[in-house]
DNA sequence: ATGGTCGGCCTCCGA
């Protein structure tokens, strides 16, 4: 069995203990972490080599950053997510290992709606699901992680009028997030747990985590080749209540070897 | 209950 997870930690500098205290009791083969908020070279590789882990990372100063550990060896495939050369934020990296394509996905947020930044966010997912296509047709195994910042229905929500006009939520996002969906992939928590409500980020405010306000937004999606092996998805709250938490927690798939 | 979210960073932006 592989074990594979995908964490926003929400700056690696702030999260190390926390980040390496969970691959000491999960040992997940594979993580895909998003928003490390920090440059490439300032990535702590050491820290997760010590733990018996390969470490890759695409960062940059401050905001966004993704990173790939496996306890198996990482060819680098992709360090950005092709059709916008002029884009140098830290979304996407693209990677083999374990035998499998695996992406880090760092989608954008995209809030406040009707502004640049929502546009920023459609481009990119107009974007993604042409890379998606190509991936597809390549008939591979394949497994996309991350921080997709997209609720993909009302029961991935606490509350679905507080999120109605949300970047996150919005109608127009849910259709793009759909029409990657519709490309072939497989969404793995609902595809295993069809009526479940989990939730894999609390904001830090408003006490969202003490009242389970939470939100689903951490999703793998998968090749069929890949979903075919796919034998479970689930998500360890447990990190989300540790003293200096990221906002988000782990989401982990099981796939048969 | 004199508080109220966090992280990075140059004092405000992004989530």
């Amino acid at each position: 069995m592989i074990k594979i997870a995908t964490w926003n930690v929400n700056s690696i500098k702030a999260r190390l203990e926390g980040v390496t205290r969970w691959l000491e009791q999960a040992r997940p083969n594979v993580l895909l972490m998003q928003e490390i908020k920090c440059q490439t070279e300032a990535f702590p590789a050491e820290a997760f080599e010590a733990l018996g882990y390969h470490a890759v990372a695409k960062g940059q100063k401050s905001y966004n950053g993704v990173a790939v550990l496996s306890d198996q060896p990482i060819e680098v495939a992709l360090e950005a997510l092709p059709g916008d050369e002029a884009d140098e934020q830290a979304r996407y990296l693209e990677v083999l290992t374990q035998g499998l394509r695996l992406a880090s996905i760092y989608l954008p947020n995209g809030n406040p709606p009707d502004t640049e930044k929502y546009d920023y966010k459609l481009a990119w997912m107009e974007r993604l699901g042409d890379h998606v296509a190509g991936l597809l047709a390549s008939e591979q195994a394949v497994v996309l992680g991350g921080d997709y910042n997209v609720i993909p229905d009302a029961v991935d929500c606490h509350d679905p009028s507080v999120w109605a006009n949300d970047a996150l939520y919005r109608l127009e996002t849910r259709k793009r997030f759909r029409r990657i969906l519709n490309l072939g992939l497989t969404e793995a928590y609902r595809a295993l747990n069809p009526r479940s409500r989990a939730y894999s980020f609390w904001d830090y405010q408003g006490g969202a985590w003490d009242s389970d306000h939470g939100i689903r937004i951490d999703h793998f999606l998968l090749s069929a080749q890949a979903a075919d092996r796919l034998a479970s998805c689930s998500i360890d709250r447990e990190p989300r209540g540790w003293k200096k938490a990221s906002d988000h927690t782990p989401v982990v798939c099981e796939m048969s070897a």
